[in-house]
DNA sequence: TTGGAAAGTCAACAAGGCTGACGTAAATTC
DNA sequence: GAATTTACGTCAGCCTTGTTGACTTTCCAA
């Protein structure tokens, strides 16, 4: 057994053990996103329209400089997105009251109603694998997961939970 | 607090804990890829690079279709991927002996290089979020991302992880 | 010997990233 | 009041990485 004169057990930093977490991340996270890929396939839309439809959601009335430094992308690239998005009548964009430059941005009922879809089909795996690992794995994977963003995306997590 | 007959809490099992799992998972599989991304960039490499020189470091002459299973793309997809790593003399594809259709892939020299370079940034990343979480927490991690596995998925990973 | 599996190739296309340049309206600063 | 900055939108073009479809070559096995 590792340990150090501490008294810490570090088998868990071994590289073995560090790569089998790197190899849990890469399949866990193509099942993270397979259900709300099928639901989407076909009709048009993809993963980054997922992504502005939850953060949309997520925060009613957010503007698009904030959506832009959620997602990390540039604004042509969001654009795009949120173009079909309202377009289709998905998203509605509301010029800004109090500063008239800035969009702020709301999920329609149809909007809605498809972000209830995804997140739904979503929830339902992450409910199934938190069912099964139990409350204690839980917290340790949300521990693991917070330490391992970028400072500034952690951030940007933060100010979403305390919203929510 | 939420007890169940049974005694359990299921606070962890609430759509708000739900949400936050799944905003944990995007932005730390941000975290997650941005090191190598970022060694990648610039060097006429992407993430389908860095995937099929993991996962031919891992598994020393594998197939190329063994490599299709894991990897969940196309043979197109990855044969435009591969064709570079060997034109670029990272990786050597030698016929099957036993079976003269299969073709065993290696990492030349060159090739473990940089799967040094890319495996050791993402290592340092998941090795400061296991130091800083604690070993029960990574423990619930892996659960947690296994237990989110596709079924198929789980099988190839499991069966890596004999492997090694 | 022939059918089918494994591998590779070509062509075409789409999603979704990126940069650079430009335009407009509104707010802010000088 | 003029100049600058900010927020947003858009056009054009590029890259990576995924897709489908069609086709060939190789070669094992029934």
């Amino acid at each position: 057994m590792a340990e150090t004169p501490g008294g810490e057990n570090l088998l868990f930093l071994t590289d073995e053990q560090l790569r089998k977490g790197i190899e849990a991340m890469f399949f866990a996270y193509r099942g993270f996103t397979a259900d709300p890929d099928r639901i989407l396939e076909g009709m048009n839309y993809g993963r980054a329209h997922h992504r502005a439809i939850h953060f949309i959601h997520r925060s009613p009335g957010t503007t698009v400089s904030n959506l832009l430094s959620i997602l990390g992308v540039t604004k042509q690239s969001l654009n795009r997105v949120l173009r079909t998005l309202i377009e289709d009548g998905l998203v509605r964009s509301e010029k800004g009251k109090v500063d008239a430059r800035e969009r702020h941005l709301h999920l329609t009922d149809k909007g809605l109603m498809l972000e209830r879809e995804l997140s739904d089909a979503q929830r339902a795996r992450m409910r199934a694998a938190y069912r099964a690992a139990g409350p204690q794995a839980v917290a340790g994977f949300r521990q693991v997961l917070e330490a391992m963003m970028d400072p500034e995306m952690r951030r940007q997590y933060n100010r979403l939970k305390e919203g929510g």
